[in-house]
DNA sequence: ATCTTTGTTAACCATTTGGTTAAACCGTTT
DNA sequence: AAACGGTTTAACCAAATGGTTAACAAAGAT
């Protein structure tokens, strides 16, 4: 692995639980096994270095998203391939989405860097799918957008809250993984279920 | 207002906005009109203002949730009550929900506290109340913790990644609270719907 | 009126933090 | 082996930041 990866995986592990503000570039560096002054002989400064990290992060989670949402299933195969895959690749990357949301939410000018990346989330194939098998008379009618929030909020949303949903209903690591590899398909059935005619 | 309010105040605002970490004393003095040393002088430090903020906001968040969830209403009705109200609450305080969830995650210590507020919210009694309608075979059987992620997830989720679903959707504030005001009953709706027999 | 308590401030301090520099290290070329 | 290039480090620096101090003002209390 070479120093620059080196600092890259420390970076990840940094910013993605401590947040942008809340990292020190000594903790990355000692995170590394490397000397401070290697991180701005690789990266710029830590805006630049973060940037890296988060864009990285992004481009991981995107695609995941858009070869679903792009695929030629049914909507109903197109829903069930969603929750399944993307819980089996947060639960290996269990930080990612609530690092995007925080630091979305904390700098909203990341928003526009978010919205020229190439593997941006892209969501208009999937909204054009679920208009026209309404129009078929496939699935109840319903404004597309909220069917696709439905489904992120079901998928996502534990994840991101995480810390406060095992403190809520007082559960372990194992427990949460449980329920989180339950919900692959509960969720899909859930939402399956409350859209076909 | 007292001075110690109008720190208090301008903390809520600094804190929610940019987090623990990215607050800075002399913003917060700032935002509260007057000199950093008064923040010293109200409060011990950084920390135990923060924490005064956080517990606050905490203690308007969960009372809404256990009056309805403790109520005697039916399941269906507690539903309805909650996704309304979580929402139209939500509406006027629209960083909490991010803020908790954030800080929490940042700091896995405030569970211990956060349990220990006789303002935390408290499922219990709507689990036990889950189980029962399932028992008398009004609902249909399934994990009761599953059934409250799903209540949550689909309530608070779109909050809390509000930035990340504006620029994702491509909606504006407008937008945004429209698709919130629908969701307060489609939400319920949607969830009775799955688990009514 | 003056003493005392409480509230408020400007100036200051110590530490942390992001970032720089100049020298050392090391494999490769000549 | 000397010179060279990229790599790595210890030491350093300036700015930012949380926190303190000592003086000052305002308002009651005596």
């Amino acid at each position: 692995m070479t120093t620059e990866e080196k600092i890259f995986e420390a970076a990840k592990i940094v910013f993605q639980k401590k947040g942008f503000a809340g990292a020190r570039m000594q903790e990355i560096a000692d995170e590394a096994g490397i000397n401070k002054a290697m991180l701005h002989y690789c990266f710029k400064n830590k805006q630049s270095l973060f940037e890296a990290v988060f864009m990285k992060a992004f481009s991981q989670l995107a695609p995941q998203v858009n070869l679903i949402f792009s695929s030629n299933e049914s909507i109903f195969d197109k829903i069930r391939q969603f929750t399944h895959s993307y819980i089996t690749f947060v639960n290996e990357h269990p930080y990612l989405p609530q690092f995007i949301i925080q630091e979305m939410n904390n700098n909203p000018e990341f928003v526009i860097q978010f919205l020229n990346n190439a593997n941006r989330p892209n969501p208009s194939l999937m909204i054009a799918q679920i208009e026209q098998e309404i129009a078929a008379g496939i699935i109840k009618p319903m404004p597309p957008k909220q069917l696709l929030m439905d489904i992120f909020s079901l998928t996502v949303f534990p994840f991101a809250a995480q810390t406060m949903v095992k403190g809520m209903f007082h559960i372990s690591e194992t427990e949460f993984n449980q329920m989180m590899e339950e919900r692959k398909t509960s969720i899909a059935e859930l939402i399956i279920n409350s859209i076909k005619k």
